[in-house]
RNA sequence: UCCUCAGUAGCUCAGUGGUAGAGCGAUCGACUGUUAAUCGAUUGGUCGCAAGUUCGAAUCUUGCCUGGGGAGCCA
């Protein structure tokens, strides 16, 4: 039976015999013996064979083994001589499934930029950064689920597809049916809505959180978890067109409750992910940034810091910092000021809170002042805004009059002031960007190296 | 979308007007335990694309394409 080899280096024990299937990561001969490092993706190190020339067919096995080739071992477990591993497998066979031709195979026994990686993406996970990246990703993912699991909120699938357009989270991409060479029209010459798919323009979601919302008001505690798509033209290094959201939304909850089921969220995946990817977390450490294994002990063991909007201008007017943007009441921080707050002034995640009403979007829950709404950012050292989240607005007239005041048309939103009309509760939510908590998590400086599949302008090839 | 830097061998880069270079990789050889193996040799090019200036352009000019960093938008 294939044995997994995180497993094996994990439990496995002199004269055991064994077979394991995978990618040789390297190959090394010598003179009547060769070693292959053999990694099958479950961990960071792989097995290391011994191949002795007394082997079936050695010569010709050995040259068509190189970095790439896919291969069974089969063979006995034996204490390592050598050093760098405990065990090591004596082959009493190796079948090549794959041959990976050396002269052509991009992936080298070297170092190799991210940038050239991206241009390989059908081939980058093979590496060790990525693969670490992508267990990374994987236990976040757990954790998650998890996290929510146990706290007894429901998983809650919200649709992609959506005619929600007025939301003003972002630019939408459009699906259609209709045949662009031939888009019908109507009589003052704008496209015919009615013959397409849904009868009405569409798009793809820029959040779940209004269906959310819908779904709080039946089972108090839920959660959705899946991909969101923004067609904004952004050319950063935080940035996807197609990115993964985590959004909660708490019936009875205010924004006190929301910051704190936030901040034991983060600690809680932290956590976890220390205990399931030691090894991966290790090698962020040591290789991409050194800070990554204090960062996350500083997020799990700490309180973050809460400040109002108010209190974090004043702040920054009184730091003598000089921004390139001044700091004022009423305008929205920016990334500078933002980072000033996480990385340098408190120096672990900051969560501001109670942000004018005029920069913040209609259905964040208005303070008794009227000038600022009960929103909450929360800004993490490096990555900038991570969780951005809010008490909503549960009061019927109050929501109808923002609604108004931005120019929006309340019967677009019959539905959403249904749920104000109709057994309204206090409640709150907030948005995690998946891709920026693993960026978080790892330290890895571009988001387009912790999605298996970035999608970013001009970028779909994989 | 804006600002800025870059694009030269498979990869990472040097070369700033006069014969196209290095390291790594790959290939071949040596080596009785390697592990980014080591040592020796060999191999390697539409200098991003197009036009222009010049006796002569990788090098200077213009346009376009692609990538990095920063900004905006946001998660």
């Amino acid at each position: 039976m294939t044995r997994r080899i995180s497993e094996l280096l994990r439990t496995g024990q002199p004269d055991e015999l064994v077979t394991i299937k995978g990618w040789v990561r390297t190959k090394r001969e010598q003179k009547g013996f060769s070693f292959i490092e053999v990694n099958d993706g479950s961990s960071m190190a792989g097995l290391q064979v011994v191949m002795n020339a007394d082997l079936p067919d050695y010569e010709s096995v050995v040259k068509r083994l190189s970095t790439g080739a896919s291969v069974e071992v089969s063979g006995v477990l034996v204490p390592s001589p050598g050093k760098g591993q405990r065990i090591e497998v004596k082959a009493d066979s190796v079948i090549v499934y794959g041959e990976a031709d050396a002269e052509t195979y991009p992936l080298q026994k070297k170092r190799h930029s991210f940038e050239f990686l991206r241009e390989i993406g059908h081939l980058r996970s093979r590496t060790n950064t990525l693969g670490a990246v992508f267990r990374v990703r994987n236990a976040c993912s757990m954790a998650i689920h998890q996290f929510f699991q146990e706290q007894g909120f429901i998983w809650v699938h919200t649709p992609i597809l959506t005619a929600s357009d007025c939301e003003g989270a972002g630019e939408m991409f459009a699906v259609t049916s209709l045949d662009l060479k031939k888009v019908p029209l109507t009589e003052n010459q704008s496209v015919d809505y009615s013959k397409d798919f849904f009868g009405k323009p569409t798009y793809l979601t820029v959040s779940g959180q209004l269906e959310a919302e819908i779904m709080a008001t039946a089972f108090s505690n839920v959660y959705t978890f899946g991909p969101t798509f923004r067609a904004e033209n952004s050319n950063t290094s935080r940035h996807l067109a197609e990115f993964w959201m985590v959004e909660p939304e708490m019936a009875f909850c205010d924004l006190e409750g929301d910051m704190d089921l936030a901040e034991a969220f983060l600690k809680y995946i932290f956590s976890y992910v220390l205990e399931k990817c030691p090894e991966d977390m290790q090698f962020f450490n040591d290789r991409i940034d050194n800070s990554v294994l204090t960062t996350a002990e500083n997020i799990i063991q700490n309180e973050f810091e809460r400040v109002t909007y108010t209190k974090a201008v004043e702040l920054l007017l009184k730091s003598d910092r000089t921004f390139e943007y001044p700091v004022e009441w009423g305008s929205d921080l920016q990334s500078e000021h933002e980072r000033f707050l996480a990385e340098e002034l408190f120096k672990k995640p900051v969560i501001v809170t109670d942000y004018p009403t005029q920069i913040k979007a209609f259905y964040m829950r208005l303070n008794e002042d009227e000038k600022t709404v009960r929103a909450m950012d929360i800004l993490a050292p490096k990555i900038g805004e991570i969780i951005g989240g809010s008490q909503r607005e549960e009061r019927l007239d109050v929501l109808e009059r923002r609604i108004q005041a931005q120019g929006l048309d309340v019967k677009d939103y019959w539905w959403y002031l249904d749920l104000r009309r109709y057994g309204t509760v206090p409640h709150a939510g907030f948005g995690l960007g998946f891709e920026r908590l693993v960026q978080f998590m790892t330290g890895m400086s571009n988001i387009r190296d912790v999605i298996p599949f970035p999608r970013t302008p001009l970028n779909v090839e994989f």
